[in-house]
Formats: C-alpha cells, sequence, structure tokens
DNA sequence: CGGACTTTTGAAGTAATTCAAGGGGAGTGG
DNA sequence: CCACTCCCCTTGAATTACTTCAAAAGTCCG
C-alpha cells in the first residue's frame, strides 16, 4: 500500500514521469528513503555526488558559498523536483550546499543505479534533458538579468517568480509559500539584506506587497511586474 | 569519403561520442550541412527551437538581449558542441542568439528527428544529460561570481576561462583564440567597454596580460589567478 | 589615405554598499 | 504570563566602486 502510494508519487515527479509502471516498480525497489528534518544538510557544496535525490514532499534550498562566507541562492526545489543532479551523469562535485527547509521527505539512489536506468529507459533520460535544459535556460535568463538590471528591477523579478513556482493564494495576494527573510531574497537578487529592506519597505507603502517577518505577499503582480520591466531612462 | 570523414568527427562531438558507428551512419544520413559566413545570425532569440546542431568548424557566439537592446555573452561555442539545445527537448524557444564568429561549418537536424535518435540510443541521450548538466554547473558558478566578486575579479575569471577554453599556447603566453573586444568582455563580466579597458591597462603594465585591438594575451596566468580569487578584506 | 571601429583616459555623477544604531516579534524558560 | 533573548528588520548617514559622459587617439581595412 505504501509501495503504491510511492508509484503514483513517482508518476508525477519530473524524472520518472510518463514511465510504465513496472518501470517505476522497479526503479521504486532500489531506492531508499530518506526523511530529513528542517535545517538539515542533505549534500554540501563539493562533496562528490555519489547520491540521486528525488523529494516527495517538503523543501529545499540549494546555496553556493563563495572561500570567504558570502553565498548566493542557485535555487529552491520542492516535491516531485530533483536534487543531486550531478549524480546523472558522473559530474565532480556538488554544485551547492542543499538544505532542507521544511520536514522533508526524500527518496535515494546511488549515482551508478540512476545513471543504468537512464540507459535503460530512455524515457528517463529524456526528462532529464528536459530537466536540465530548462534549469539552464533559467540561469542564462538569471544571469542576463544580474547583468543588465537594477537592484529594484531584480527584487521584483525575484519575488515574482517565487511567487509563480511557490505561490499560494490568500485572501491579501499570493503569498510565497515559505519563510523568506530580507537576507534570502539578497541571496537570490544579489544585493543586501539593506537595499531589500528599503525596498520593499518603498513598496510596501504603494500597496504593491505585503510582508513581514520571513513572509511576502505579493498584492499587486502587474505593478511588479511594471517594476521589473521598466527600463529607466 | 567525405561521409567517412563526417562520420570520424560526428563519433568526436560531445553529443554522440560512445556511439557504434551504425548509429552514427544513421544520424549521419538524416542530416544536412549548413555552412555560416563569419557574421551570419543561426538562430534568433526567441525563435522556436525547430533545428538542433553540431558543430563541425568554426566558432559561435550565444547572446541574450534585453528589450532595450542590452545584452549578455552567454556562451561562446567551438567546433565538437552542440547548438540550439532547446531543440533536444521540445523547450520553448532559443533563449539567446547564435551568431557565428568565422566560417564555420554545422550539420542540423530537426528537432524531432534528434529526439527520436536520443530515445534509440540512450547514449546519445545520456551525452545531452552530461553535457546540459556541466554548463548549468558552469552558469550557477557564473551566477555566483557576478553576485558575489566586484569586477576586476569577475574580468579575470572571464579572461581565465576563456583562456582554458579557447587559449593557444604561443611564445608570449596564452593566446584567445579568436577576436575579443572589450565590449565582449563586459557583456561576459557584467560591466561596461570602459572599465574593462581601465582594468586591462593596469594588468598590461604590470605584465600580466598583453593585448590589443580585439585580442588578449594572458602572460601571467598564475598572477590573473591571484587577482581573480583575492577577496578584499 | 579616408573612414569606421576600437580603445584609452579624464572628470563627474550615482546607485548601491557599508557602517551604525535601534526597534520589534516570536519563541522560550522561569 | 511575563520577561528575556535571539533573530530579523528598519532606517539614517557616509562612503565607494563603478558607471556615465565626453573627447581624443589608435588601428585596421578597403
Amino acid at each position: 500500500m505504501d509501495r503504491q502510494l510511492d508509484l503514483d508519487i513517482l508518476g508525477r515527479t519530473e524524472i520518472f514521469r510518463g514511465l510504465p509502471a513496472s518501470a517505476l516498480a522497479e526503479i521504486r525497489a532500489s531506492a531508499v528513503r530518506r526523511p530529513l528534518a528542517a535545517g538539515d544538510v542533505l549534500v554540501r557544496q563539493d562533496d562528490p555526488a555519489t547520491t540521486f535525490f528525488v523529494i516527495v514532499s517538503g523543501r529545499l534550498r540549494v546555496t553556493q558559498a563563495t572561500a570567504d562566507g558570502q553565498q548566493v541562492i542557485l535555487r529552491y526545489l520542492g516535491s516531485g523536483e530533483i536534487a543531486g543532479y550531478t549524480a546523472l551523469y558522473g559530474g565532480n562535485g556538488h554544485p551547492g550546499t542543499i538544505t532542507a527547509l521544511d520536514v522533508t521527505e526524500l527518496l535515494a539512489w546511488n549515482a551508478t543505479t540512476i545513471a543504468e536506468f537512464l540507459a535503460k529507459y530512455p524515457k528517463a533520460a529524456l526528462n532529464a534533458v528536459a530537466i536540465l535544459g530548462s534549469r539552464y535556460h533559467d540561469m542564462q535568463v538569471r544571469l542576463r538579468e544580474l547583468s543588465t538590471e537594477r537592484v529594484e528591477q531584480r527584487i521584483a523579478h525575484t519575488i515574482l517568480r517565487l511567487a509563480e513556482q511557490a505561490g499560494r493564494r490568500t485572501a491579501r495576494g499570493v503569498e510565497i509559500a515559505f519563510p523568506l527573510s530580507r537576507q534570502d531574497l539578497a541571496e537570490m537578487a544579489g544585493t543586501t539584506l539593506h537595499t531589500v529592506s528599503r525596498t520593499l519597505s518603498g513598496w510596501e507603502e504603494q500597496g504593491v506587497i505585503d510582508s513581514g517577518r520571513r513572509r511576502v505577499i505579493v498584492r499587486d503582480a502587474r505593478a511588479l511586474g511594471v517594476i521589473a520591466e521598466d527600463e529607466v531612462e
């Protein structure tokens, strides 16, 4: 029964979507459940990529740090998404540190098992191509934003993206469904928490957003979109 | 004979590496040769991704532009590399504009053909996973650099990367093997041509590099590495 | 040798960071 | 239930790294 549940879930993940039940059963048989508590570290930056994960439930954050401790948030991961993609192709080491934000449930395989599975079921390999292609695409867009936009636009784009990815409709607007501090936003938008704080204060006054301690609610997504796109002249 | 040559070349490309000769012959049979002159545009940003390319010889540049004309150089592509990865999985549209820098020779397939090929030969799909994974990885590193480093370090990292990717040993040092203007460097490092010019002038005085009109030669890679890594305190 | 790019360099301006201090909420422990 | 503590957030003021503006000097190519 638990098995059955997992098969349904597996069949809806981005990597195993579209596979026949027999394949799902096979991959399920070699999986290991891995529960995490909030704050647990799943993999550390530069660790060898020996394990591949699929997120059953919960939320994780991927960060990359510099030698002197500054860090950048590369991505948030939610249920159905993969973690530890480097294990799919024998890459060098994990590009970042992955930390659980909530209680999180994962399925885990070792790198060789998953690689063999991709070779056996082309659909899974094609899913992997699509996942990595679209993540690559996202990064290109973020890189361009970081290069060409001013801070206010970048913060706006960051919030819009988070709202789309993890937004929850509420009475007051679209709320980002996990705790998000000023510091977190700064590490996504490439700025400082001070600038984020000042910017959000301004938007709050204009009624564009609503925010509090580690909480952001988008009240007027359209206005935020204008801020994000508006080129200054 | 021409066919034979192409099979050898195909077998050495990042996407078709490791495939049996029969598979290579099959993929060659459905390929179309596509020659480009310097300056030709292969695909335009946001165009639907209908075609997939492998570079036989030459060099291309991938840029992404904003609505108001600012642009960023996402990547340079050389022989053996793929272009138009979006066609591999039916992604939305090309993330950037791809322009030939030299006379360039490509092989082209339409998206459905290449997708079927990946499904038929898992090794090719796994190669694609590795290619996209490593490009994704590169972008994560660049994003982190752009977020946390100051301009001088970013320019140093950019030049070191280019020297590694397209460096040619010469008597005076490692020369970047294609024309590279201050503007180009600025669009890779996220700054302006003025700042690049000033920075290179300084390095030239110190004997770290040698440069001229659209030319950069790294004389002292170690010194450049120190500049790139040195955190300011 | 003319003309179009590319590069250089100075000077002024500014967006955003850094420095600094204080305030407020949420949770904990007495 | 109140007080204490730890984060997180806010806001001013000073600083600065970098851009923008401006002009001139190279350099390559036809």
